[in-house]
DNA sequence: GACCGGTTTCAGAAAATGTGATGGGCGCAA
DNA sequence: TTGCGCCCATCACATTTTCTGAAACCGGTC
């Protein structure tokens, strides 16, 4: 049994004539006939009724009939939806986030992403710049965010943004910072990222300049870990500039007027799968959503 | 697109393998590689990845698989409701009956028939004798029961039974006719059923014995007219032995001890048409209601 | 680097489907 | 009654599709 004979079938039944149902179909009436035969055999029904007159269903074809359409219909749907699928983009993205969503604006992604491309499925996975750039280097992840230098070659990037930073102390000792230079700064407890993280080698270039560096130090693998010991009086950071002015908003620390550097916001996708077709509308979606974006490749990026 | 196409769709998804499909479809690696790659080509859709450990299903392909599946599944209904359609008897049979139909027991007949044969459709349509026999011949009726003999030659008769007949009159009329004799009834008004009807030659035979007639007739066409002008006084008639007691019973008659006689209930069907499936299935359970049945042809019904 | 399991490609064989001509049944009109 | 038109079935043959077996290819593994 096979569509083409359903189809034949039903024509037929429609037509009331196996006649003008094989011109409908383009193709010879001994053909269609055959086609019929083959399928009362099969299915050892009667299907039709002969006569000079045409071709009429019996009351088991009848009963057969209304099945055969929805066959038809089913297969119909099945190529009809094949027909739209061909157009757009469908599958999983798994995206690495390196730090509080709502300042990625992940939510303004997502819809971006879902207006353009409604069949793709984006996973946004939260992880540490450290993380994320080998995570897409092994697939893991299918592109990240990550904040500084990119070390891998074979990654394609794109450089998003310069995100100011500034020094952060604690709000007790507001006296002590408010007119420090780095040199008096240097002589006070600081609190650093783990040395993987981005943040580490920026504070560590800070006071490169200078030569001078804190003796003392709590080590810590996450902003939010950082916040919370500057909220506890442990020590100074390094912090982006809203976070920062969040914090002095709320009276949890104090935002030093001292000039801090930026840091380089990168996006981040496996170089071979630059022209995956997935892939390429995540590079496309992020381009837009960070105007005037530089390309730079591997260990370029700023 | 064709359903073997679809089916090897599904088949190597399931198994995650071509090879493994080909034989579970006893067939070679070759053809169905050629199935899918005719397949995907008409939908424009590439359904499988191909690696070196088999085939596994792309997200597009994933979302056709349920559509292949659905389709197939409406194919194999069809086929399997058209095997057991292969069993049953369908279609529709016209039955006609010519009295009361309790009398006639047609909801019995009605049961059996449904429990042999649930894909009949029957109709039961109330006539009269002279109009059933000729609408089998025309084709209008598929089968019918009648009263009297058959004129037609090319109807198959089933002789089911001889119905007792009892000569009845008003109840006021006690006094004229509990002993008079059939001459005697000859004087009095009677009620005739129209010409057509089986009832009128078996009145008018009564008479025929005694070469005496009744003078005042009044004519009606069908046997509950009949009751009705019986219970209004107009006349004597006759009416089948279950009736007059009825009526007799109800005080609505009086039914004589007069010996009358016996109407053949007979029930015919196209000769032509007596070995199609569905008309044999009929006589079949009509046989069977109707115990020890004489099977009499054409004209012969008695 | 050879091997293994898997898929694709290829030419030729086999099967299926389609074609055009022909014939028979039936209704209709002359 | 005959002849005609319409319709379907059948037949031999052409065409197209599908299948087969051998061989090439590809990526991972020993």
């Amino acid at each position: 049994m096979e569509l083409y004979q359903l189809n034949s079938f039903v024509k037929i039944a429609d037509e009331g004539s196996l006649t003008r149902a094989a011109e409908l179909l383009f193709t010879s009436q001994p053909a269609i006939s055959a086609q019929i035969k083959a399928l009362e055999e099969e299915l050892g029904v009667a299907l039709f009724e002969r006569s000079s007159r045409g071709m009429q269903l019996t009351a088991k074809g009848k009963l057969l009939y209304d099945q055969a359409v929805e066959t038809l219909n089913a297969a119909a749907r099945l190529k009809a939806d094949a027909q739209d699928l061909q157009q757009e983009l469908v599958g999983e993205l798994r995206i690495g986030v390196h730090t509080d969503f709502d300042f990625m604006r992940i939510g303004e992604l997502h819809r971006q992403l879902h207006a353009d491309h409604p069949r793709i499925g984006p996973h946004f996975v939260q992880s540490m710049s450290a993380q994320i750039l080998p995570d897409i280097r092994r697939g893991v992840l299918d592109g990240g965010f990550f904040f500084g230098p990119c070390p891998y070659a074979d990654l394609t990037v794109f450089h998003l943004a310069d995100v100011p930073m500034r020094i952060v102390a604690p709000s007790a000792w507001k006296d002590r910072v408010v007119a420090a230079d780095l040199a008096d700064l240097a002589q006070l407890p600081w609190v650093y990222t783990s040395d993987t993280c981005p943040f580490y080698a920026l504070t560590r270039e800070l006071f490169g300049e200078t030569g001078s560096e804190p003796d003392s130090v709590a080590y810590v693998d996450s902003e939010d870990a950082v916040r919370e010991l500057i909220r506890a009086g442990a020590g100074l950071s390094l912090l982006r500039e809203d976070d920062a002015g969040r914090m002095q908003a709320n009276a949890e620390a104090i935002c030093l007027e001292t000039v801090a550097p930026t840091i380089s916001l990168g996006f981040a996708v496996q170089r071979q799968r630059a022209a995956e077709p997935l892939v390429n509308a995540l590079q496309t979606v992020i381009a837009q959503m960070w105007p005037d974006p530089a390309v730079a490749t591997g260990s370029h990026g700023a």
